[in-house]
This record gives C-alpha cells, sequence and structure tokens, in this order.
DNA sequence: ACCACTACACAGTAACACGAAGTAGAGGGG
DNA sequence: CCCCTCTACTTCGTGTTACTGTGTAGTGGT
C-alpha cells in the first residue's frame, strides 16, 4: 500500500494506545507489533516520537528493565489518563469513519 | 465532537474529491455539504485551500459561473487524474480503516 | 446606511508522521 | 580480533496538512 501517512496523522497515536493498553511494551516491539498489523511502512523514529509524547503528556508510567539482547527496553503502561485517551481516541475514530464510510455509501 | 483536525489529515481532500466527484460543485456549497455530513467544524478556508491544491495538482477542471445571489462560483469538476485520485483515496481508506477495526477488536 | 448571507483568497500557525543519523549493547562468523 | 547483524533508544530537521484570521466582494433586506 502507498504511502498512509498522510492518512495515519492522528490515528497513529491511538494505534500506540491501544498498543500499549493491550500489554507492557516497549518501542521497538510497538513498531514490529504495527509492521504485522499491516502497518508495513511505520519504522521506530517515528514510534518514538509518539512515546516521548506520550510520557511529556502524562499518559504513560514508564519502567527501564534490562533486555538480555541489547540495551535496556523502556516499558510503557497506560494510566488513567492514557486510558481516558485511548476511549476519547476511540470515540472520534468512530465518528469520523461512520461519516466517511456513509459519504462512501453516497451521501445522505 | 472535540477536535478532529488531526484526524481528519489525509481524508479531508479525499471527501472533497468525493463530493466533486458526485456532482460539479463549488467551495462553498462543498463545506455546507460537509457540514451536513458530520464534519461540523469544517471552514471555507480549509475548502479553499484543499481545491486551490487539487487545481494546482492538475486533478479537476474549473468553470466560472454567474451566481445571483453574491460573487461568481467556481465550479469544479474532476478530471481523468482526480478520478484515479479518488479511487486510490478509497483504496488506501478501506485498507486503513479495515487494519484499525482489526486491531480495536483485539489485534490478531 | 447597515447588516446578513453568499463566495473566494491568502498569509501565518501548529501538529504530526517521517527520514536520517547517531549511540549502544549483545552475539556470531571469518 | 574485527566486522556485521539484530536489538533498542534518541534527536534534529523536513514536508504535508488542516486551521485561524483577515480581507475582499457581490446581493438583498430593513
Amino acid at each position: 500500500m502507498d504511502d498512509l501517512t498522510e492518512m495515519l496523522k492522528g490515528t497513529l497515536e491511538g494505534c500506540v494506545l491501544e498498543i500499549i493498553d493491550s500489554e507492557e511494551t516497549y518501542g521497538y516491539a510497538i513498531t514490529r507489533r504495527l509492521n504485522e498489523l499491516g502497518f508495513t511502512d511505520v519504522v521506530e523514529g517515528t514510534i518514538y516520537t509518539i512515546l516521548l509524547r506520550l510520557e511529556r503528556n502524562g499518559l504513560v508510567q514508564v519502567t527501564k528493565r534490562p533486555s538480555g539482547l541489547g540495551p535496556p527496553r523502556k516499558f510503557f503502561a497506560l494510566n488513567d489518563a492514557g486510558r481516558e485517551e485511548l476511549a476519547a481516541f476511540w470515540a472520534k475514530w468512530e465518528y469520523l469513519s461512520s461519516r466517511i464510510d456513509k459519504l462512501k455509501e453516497g451521501g445522505r
């Protein structure tokens, strides 16, 4: 699938929140997971900027743990604010995708 | 619905293409149509920049016609390139929304 | 004269995903 | 022993996009 970057704006962060919510995990693994899920072109740099943003906005709790096969990992878990943000994201997605699908079906 | 602007990036242009494809129309009317369809916060300034972009990218054919109740209108119609772009947009939307819905259903 | 509605244009802003480069740790092959 | 690969995180700069604000202009109503 060719360039999805513009369409991902605003949704990729929500996807990251969802993944973190389903399991405490770290940047590199999140990137791999997204690649598996069909977001094939998402690269680490993108995810790390999102994770730093989440941290800066106080939506996640961060724990550093040694890895065994590389540098230590920064594990992320959602806090209450993060779960609220995730719920808000899904509400928006629901709203937007329903409108767009309706538009696609020919309008009214 | 609170701020959808980030999520609209990449999709709003496609919505405009779809509206133009369904009927030759002009900026002000497109804005009103989008507002009706639930994109309540979309304003004219946004649509005009999109229309200028479409024109610059050679996706539309433009015709100026007098209005009768205001300044002349610039009517937009898709050309072949525009219809191709629209098809590509829907393909991307289909792809992305299916992946995100799958992620929402709990992943795998 | 003033206001409301229609209609378009344009300069500036903020947010976001991405690319590129770098740092660092662990393990394996020649 | 050095190089390469894979894991893992960071940071700076870039391009695209939607939005905001402001301005212009035409028509009709009060």
